[in-house]
This record gives C-alpha cells, sequence and structure tokens, in this order.
DNA sequence: TATTGTTATACTCTATAACTATA
DNA sequence: TATAGTTATAGAGTATAACAATA
C-alpha cells in the first residue's frame, strides 16, 4: 500500500509571490514569535507599545495613545484596565471628562524588562533579513501604511 | 478655555522605527483595505488563498491545504463547510478517509472574479513602494517567515 | 502509529453602536 | 458640536484537546 500522503509538501503554490500575502504571514510569524517571549513578562505586544508611549508622554490620555496605535477607544478599556490591575499605570484627572495616563514604578520596572526582549527581537529580525535588503524594508513597510 | 486636545497628533512616537511593529502596522492595513475590496465577491482572504490553492491543486486535501496555509485542521472545517455550501467547492471521497477537493464550476468563476480583486490590489501595493525599494520587500519579507 | 476529518471550546483582536458627561 | 470614557456585543482569527475511523 502506498503511504505517502496527498500533497505532502510538492503543492502548486503560488501565492508566496504576492506581496500582501508574504507580509500577511511575515507579520503572523513574527508576531507569533514576541508574543511568545513577552509571556517572560506576562505581556501583551499592544500593553508594551501602550507602556512605550506612556512613558515617552506623561499624562496622555487613553484616547491619544488609541489614535496612535490605531486602537479604537472602546478597546482601550480593557487593556487599560489590565495594565492599571497590574500596577503599571496610574490614572490622574486632568479635567472633568479627560484622565492623564501615567508608568507606576512597576511599570517603568516591567516595561524596562519588555524593553529588552522587544529590541533583542527586531535585532534578531533584521539579521534574518540578507543584508543587501535589510536597509529597505523599513521604509518599504512604512510607504504601506504611513 | 483652551480647547486643544491632549496630545492631538503631536506624541513621541518611537514605534514606528522598529520593523517589526511597522510589519505589524502595515499587514493590519493592507488587509483591511483587501478585506474591504473582497467583501464585493462575497470572500474572505482565506476563503480566496484556499480556492488558488484548489485550483492549482486538483483533488487536494483540507489536511494539505491546511499545512500550506499555515491553518489549523479544525480551523479548515468552519471555512471549507462555508465553501462548499456556498457552491463553491466540491469534496469527493479519495479513500476512506481523505477526501479531495476541487472547484464548481461556480467556484472558478467567483475565483476568477476574486483573482481581478486580489491582483489589482497587489499591483497597487507595490507600487505605493517608492521604485528603489521596491525589489526588496518580497525577499525580505520571505526571509522573516519561510 | 501516524494521519484525516471532526467537534467543542476558548482566547485574542477588532469593529460598531449607543450612552453619559464634559470641552 | 465634538471629544472622552465607557458598556455591550458581535465577528473574525487562532489555538488546544479530544475523538473516531482509516492509512
Amino acid at each position: 500500500m502506498d503511504n505517502s500522503h496527498h500533497y505532502g509538501s510538492l503543492m502548486r503554490d503560488p501565492l508566496p509571490s504576492y506581496p500582501g500575502y508574504a507580509l500577511r504571514r511575515a507579520a503572523n510569524a513574527t508576531a507569533a514569535e514576541l508574543a511568545s517571549r513577552l509571556t517572560e513578562v506576562g505581556l501583551r505586544q499592544s500593553d508594551v507599545s501602550v507602556l512605550i508611549l506612556v512613558a515617552e508622554n506623561p499624562a496622555v490620555t487613553a484616547s491619544a495613545i488609541g489614535r496612535s496605535l490605531d486602537i479604537q477607544r472602546a478597546n482601550m478599556v480593557p487593556l487599560l484596565k489590565r495594565l492599571e490591575d497590574a500596577g503599571l499605570i496610574a490614572r490622574e484627572p486632568i479635567d472633568g471628562k479627560s484622565r492623564g495616563l501615567d508608568l507606576t514604578a512597576a511599570g517603568r520596572e516591567r516595561l524596562a524588562q519588555a524593553r529588552q526582549i522587544v529590541e533583542g527581537f527586531e535585532a534578531e529580525l533584521l539579521e534574518r533579513v540578507p543584508p543587501e535588503h535589510r536597509p529597505h524594508l523599513l521604509p518599504a513597510l512604512e510607504a504601506l501604511w504611513r
């Protein structure tokens, strides 16, 4: 009896020649890898992005963070609640309707750990790209969304 | 009273200089754009990917498609059920446990429409990238996941 | 023993609509 | 009138575990 599988790994596959497809696959693969490394500090990618923006912009509002990261206001609510419950950020009233976000001491500490992971990861990403293509990656990507 | 927003669009934002972040943003932006265009033919991106692979690989199995697209076997089930319910694919027993997938006439027709959209979209994607970076995009992306 | 197809389930991310209160 | 924050909800995508039947 023939125990070969049907199309084991010898399929015709034109998809990888589509830049949009390659973009999605690359983003999925790298996001999964980074998410896995960030479990070590108990944070998600969006958590780290928020913490970085709060660190760089004292008393920033949830709405401004959301605009910058392209996260809907409504979806910022549970995200910030988790960060606050974890003691990483604090919210202080700015006026009657806005609250400013700031890192707590624990937040600064956790962010420092996360930065180590993220920056190591980003450096490895670039190293995977052949040198002749490396300087073109970021400009090409920015042209696709900025 | 000062009616300026708190950090309207003048935030310090170091994130776009991270390739991994730019990759995610570019992938999200382009995926949303393509998904929006594909609503015109009532298909999702994953549907089109599956239809393309089925067209190129007659009597391919669900498992082989899943391996190629990095979609879990379990998640192929509802996807293929939708395509079959829509009359776009047919399944014929290969042996006692496997079934081969093939496009129906309606499936070939729908795929032709979807291809127009996808190929137009992919061409526009490349046009958005400055010419000096353009030939480097695909090789750089492939280095990140293949 | 490994693989196929399947069910069930859960978690994350994302999107929308609606509401209150304030600028 | 526009914005901030919130609640509720729904749709996708994704991941795991488990099972029966077959290779």
